[in-house]
DNA sequence: CATTTCAAAATCATGCACGATCCAAGATGC
DNA sequence: GCATCTTGGATCGTGCATGATTTTGAAATG
């Protein structure tokens, strides 16, 4: 019983999809750069069935976008107007998102959680780096999800996970030095305001947030 | 010049995979129903590989489920759970989108045309009969879908499409005869605040929508 | 006789190699 | 210099081989 550990089924596609993915997060691919199936099979080692699918499934998720019977791309990376509508978005979603989680009254594991992330990413390197400026990225990324998993609607999570990987990419190609102290300052804030279970503070920070994030985005 | 009509140039991959969507979409295949591979190549006459990536690109999309080694399936039902998610979800979003739709001020031609689902959805028989039922599905899909349109967010509006098929099918399968009427009056209280351009009375009268949408839906 | 066990066959998902089709770019002709 | 042709390379679709899963059916056990 306690033994019986769940055999692992593993399918090309899944792999390769998770390799390609890693690719794109790593700028192994640059944004709108073709993407050859044969030669990524002859990368991956594996047929060219299994990185279609995988480009497939990419492609409805947005990383990659598809031209017919001409082949596939990394995602272009978005114009301004873009963030801006994203920016738009999580600002209504996110403030919400930390108001519902301060009212259900996260348990100490959660803030621990926050605190260690937030702790984490001050700790990252001064980043010319190219491996703590991932780390500070991802960091971030953890730290918002966290929150909304915290709220506790799989809906509102499943939204901002499809936005995602694109404001990863865009931190990534667009975050500055300068910025990390202030990040981390509002980071501070709504932990705090999660922590004393203040539904109206936790809303507020986040909204502070997310507009200095924005205004420091688009710079 | 005008008489350059574009080429279309279609994949196959791309036909199966509406074929598909309209199947599920017309009560096909019933929710949780296993889809088998050969089967649907056989039936639509094409070979495994475009039925691969249409079911592919469907999973990512939700619409469907894989488990590895044991096939395709139709996305079961969502539980009570899941619908309360979604509720609260659109009630955050929509009423935004409302009153940002009434701050634009929609030109006539938005107003005509929800003017025009709010009425063709009320001239559909009364409906025993299959397909007047999925017209009113499909009509209160388009009627919410122009507003977040309205609204010029095309982030909002893609996370509303995420949840689009979704609610299609649960309405399809949960919507009683005598809700049309109230449908029918909390829509042209929210077409009268848009065409006002009052951005605070759109937004209530969404959220009013909403809350009674979700009511009538769990009853 | 009902139930369980077990093996073998059928069914089906998965991955691969090959051929057909199509796009892009360089070469040729005027 | 412009249009057409040709060649190279890539995508797209098909058929088939392989291995995993499920089902069938018969034997064995209680």
């Amino acid at each position: 019983m306690s033994g019986a550990r769940k055999i692992e089924r593993v399918v090309l596609g899944d792999q390769v999809y998770e390799a390609i993915k890693e690719r794109i997060l790593d700028q192994a691919h640059a944004p709108g750069e073709k993407l050859n199936v044969d030669g990524l099979a002859r990368e991956l080692q594996v047929s060219s069935t299994p990185i279609r699918e995988a480009l497939a499934r990419l492609v409805a998720e947005g990383l990659v976008k598809a031209e017919p019977f001409i082949g596939f791309a990394t995602a272009p990376l978005p114009d301004r107007r873009y963030y801006e509508d994203v920016y738009n978005f999580r600002g209504v979603i996110e403030p919400w998102a930390a108001a519902e989680a301060a009212r259900r009254r996260p348990g100490p594991d959660v803030i621990q959680t926050l605190r260690g992330e937030v702790a984490a990413m001050m700790a990252g390197e001064p980043s010319r780096e190219y491996r703590s400026h991932r780390g500070f990225t991802e960091g971030d990324d953890r730290f918002h999800r966290i929150i909304l998993q915290a709220a506790g609607n799989q809906v509102a999570l499943k939204s901002y996970d499809d936005l995602r990987f694109h404001l990863h990419i865009s931190r990534l190609y667009l975050t500055r030095e300068q910025d990390v102290g202030l990040t981390h300052q509002e980071h501070f804030r709504i932990v705090d305001a999660l922590e004393a279970g203040d539904p109206d503070a936790a809303s507020q920070a986040m909204r502070l947030h997310l507009e200095g994030s924005y205004e420091r985005l688009i710079k």
